[in-house]
DNA sequence: AATAGTGTAAATACTTTGTTAACTAGCTAA
DNA sequence: TTAGCTAGTTAACAAAGTATTTACACTATT
């Protein structure tokens, strides 16, 4: 996800813990002429706009976001409750707003629905390995550029492993944890379905599955002999 | 303006005070049958849902207002800050929410908003994506410069999915979400509307809509191969 | 009555999966 | 070093599972 625009540097703490927490990239911004300037190749994903110093800056920033040169959207504004009465005539001002003092829940909710609704979806669940990404809401997976066309239990087996990198799992555990408790099957399955996995991780990549002989698999984190 | 659907008939007062002075007509009901036995000529023109009383009754008629039966737009939820949390993962239960206790500014804020921006804004009008274009306010829909000419179900399914670009959901999801959260059926059917979709789509773009198999279907965002 | 839209069921086509068995690599002890 | 053993890899295949497609029946609409 690409950052959102924080306006001002000193926007208040609950406003950028809440960005933290909820995973959102962002960078703060003083002037407007470092929109221009640091705003990266996509474009930014949005703006926050805190109005609680300076109301006349904040709405002109807005205004500014707006223009055609930056069109910038979903752009959310922090208001205090006093100056709420300026937003009635100024519809267009920004897409959504909260009120000071802030409820990080809204806070969060409001953002997750502002990204959710422009088609951005929300922050991603993705485990990224060096070169390996693997994007759980939309059953993704690559490598480097590559996109990696898994069947379900190849998926399965790599998230699982994925997410415990370094560890090394027996081929019992594996199948008990992928493949289901009351799994009845032979453990040569196993073998079958990290081959299968090497075979699409690509020769370059098939080492990101060790083998670890006499006791099982161990996705990534290889210990260097010394 | 037609009037907006109030529920329940004991909503706080200071709602009912605050679409009082904001001159929008509105009509209280306590129950589902009311909605449809009141219902003006022209229509509904939103709703305003009190979760202050019954959580759970109030997701249910906000999920019954979104039904295809009803489709009720826009739609306020006015809720309490413990139940927040629960609005988390709704995200399409309602266009947008106030939390109580009420500021009757924000509220009057809110309402402007809401319907200024039928239409545009928040509510999208247009969908696109690559090639793609809905435009839901009069329910066309083009491939490049070929219009589709879809059926109400083809058109409820496209327009879910493809406002969720990426996003693989699987057939009870999809049953639930476009046909209805009371629907239940069969989940073959959801296949064959896909098929459907498919053939209209053209041999080109009939890959929009992916297969992920043993999960469900996603709309778009392919990611390349290299 | 004819038509268009929708859901269901059944037939077909295709993919994934687990298994077997042959093969290869790694280890150990003579 | 090599024979013998153990463990892991690979390819091929059959069975199971899943999606697609076709056909049809029911409903609402014209």
């Amino acid at each position: 996800m690409e950052p959102l625009i924080v306006y001002p540097e000193s926007a208040p703490y609950h406003v950028l813990k809440t960005l933290d927490e909820g995973g959102y990239p962002y960078i703060s911004v003083n002037l407007v002429s470092k929109i221009t300037q640091l705003e990266p190749e996509e474009g930014w994903s949005g703006a926050i706009v805190c109005a609680d110093q300076n109301l006349d800056d904040a709405f002109f920033i807005c205004r500014h976001l707006r223009t055609k040169e930056h069109q910038i959207s979903p752009l959310l504004l922090v208001i205090d409750r006093p100056n709420l009465a300026k937003l009635e005539l100024r519809e267009d001002l920004c897409d959504d707003f909260v009120i000071l003092p802030l409820d990080p829940r809204e806070l969060q909710i409001r953002l997750q629905r502002l990204f959710f609704r422009t088609g951005r979806g929300l922050v991603q669940e993705v485990i990224e390995y060096g070169p390996l990404h693997v994007n759980l809401e939309t059953y993704q997976a690559t490598i480097g550029p590559r996109a990696l066309d898994l069947t379900y239990m190849e998926y399965q087996l790599l998230t699982f492993l994925a997410s415990h990198p370094g560890r090394v799992f027996d081929r019992e555990t594996l199948l008990s944890r992928v493949w289901g408790y009351e799994y009845y099957g032979g453990a040569r399955t196993v073998d079958v379905h990290v081959r299968r996995l090497r075979a699409k991780l690509g020769e370059q990549h098939e080492t990101l599955i060790e083998t670890v002989r006499s006791v099982g698999y161990r996705f990534g984190r290889h210990q260097r002999n010394s």
